[in-house]
DNA sequence: CTCTTGATTATGCCATGTCTAAATTAGTTC
DNA sequence: GAACTAATTTAGACATGGCATAATCAAGAG
């Protein structure tokens, strides 16, 4: 005959006090605006899949919270709690990344979904035990940098391969949003996040790109094109 | 605008078809059912740290769904797909317990609480990469047997402490519910799930006992003895 | 100054799971 | 076999969390 109010949602969110919902709305707010300031209700709406409306309404639960700042009409921000909680979220992530693919041999295009499962509901030692088992990591193997446990840093700015013109070089980074399927396509064909690459010719009108990989030349376009991301060499 | 009304809960749960919730139900009316048959809703309910109305009504949800079977007043079973569910969990439950000691080197009475957690989001091809890493273990370090991915297997009938008669000797096999306090609190004194013992001595009228571990004799009695559960050499 | 686009409310729905209080049933005792 | 007790089941609600549609409302573009 408990008396406490303890539902299982309590129990569940009792392990922190963020719900998956709500760390899926600070990492999107905070990765769109990694490349675009301001960040729109309706970027956030888009990337998470819901309504402009749902989205306005989170958002505005997260603002009474204090993990976000949004003056009406105005882009969304967040504050320094948000931004820890994002943080954490996508250090989980990478570490989770890391591990499983390094450690655990998972394949790459695997990965990814299964860290963004895992990262909800990783704790702080299991957290830390991971860490250190990778040697601490600072950057993942995409090239991505790894938060610290509480410190900021500098997430490099990506542009899509989309964008690139004839003769970019750098790195392939990552696939936006990591589709399974663009990845599981991309290393079929030997291309794996972490790779470089040269544009070697862009046909124009919004046409395909000849991208060098290693000796092997390859072509792009399309929404792979525009889903490609690189950290390119300036 | 999306159309369809993916809520994030039906996004959370599409990836099993079972809440975490029925999972902790089921593995309650599993465990218990090892136990004593048969289950009854006060003991599900007290297990389970919920009131018996609400045993009740999740039992009846259960059953609709086909996971169990509990005839009006009567006992609670399992159907064969409710034996199912019970033994993946308890099967990721082990897995991850072994995983999380032996490879992560994490200490023993952490585990336990760490894949309760985990148990509910591991996913089928994770199982299977622990599982192969571990060398697809049969039995978990308490001695307790990993169910097979689908097959049954035959639990070993374990006996409270405080059941024990001078001159039982055995197994320790783990404590009732994984009490972390009670687990560290016996671990500060050397004794660890998997250790032998012998009853060398038992007090009469409900007092603590006297067991030999190794060399080492301790005092158990109480709440502890109660949650102790030794796998007894007959 | 209108028009379009993005943002916000106003409502409502649904799913999960829980509780308390009041029946009801089953089992035990006299 | 009536009465009592313990277990179980209903009845009735509530809280949380999140989503959607429809209809306003703000603001910058022309």
């Amino acid at each position: 005959m408990p008396t406490a109010n303890t539902s299982s949602h309590s129990a569940r969110w009792a392990r922190r006090e963020t719900t998956e919902a709500v760390e899926d709305y600070v990492k999107a707010i905070y990765t769109l605006g990694q490349r675009d300031s301001p960040v729109t209700i309706n970027a956030i709406a888009a990337r998470l899949g819901v309504s402009a409306a749902s989205a306005s309404a989170m958002v505005r639960k997260l603002d009474q919270r204090g993990l976000a700042v949004h003056p009406a009409y105005g882009g969304v921000g967040l504050t320094d709690a948000g931004e820890h909680v994002a943080l954490e979220v996508l250090r989980h992530h990478r570490l989770l990344e890391l591990y499983l693919a390094e450690a655990l041999g998972m394949p790459w295009d695997r990965v990814h979904e299964e860290a963004e499962i895992l990262e909800h509901v990783l704790s702080d030692e299991l957290e830390e035990i991971i860490s250190a088992k990778l040697g601490h990591p600072t950057i993942d193997p995409h090239g991505d940098p790894i938060p610290a446990r509480d410190g900021k840093f500098h997430e490099p700015a990506t542009d899509s391969f989309a964008d690139l013109g004839a003769g970019a070089q750098g790195v392939f980074v990552r696939v936006s949003d990591s589709e399974p399927a663009m990845l599981r396509y991309l290393s079929e064909r030997g291309i794996s996040p972490g790779d470089s690459f040269e544009v070697v010719e862009r046909q124009p009108f919004g046409g395909p790109l000849f991208v060098r990989f290693g000796s092997e030349v390859h072509v792009l376009g399309g929404d792979l094109a525009a889903a490609m991301r690189a950290e390119v060499r300036r």
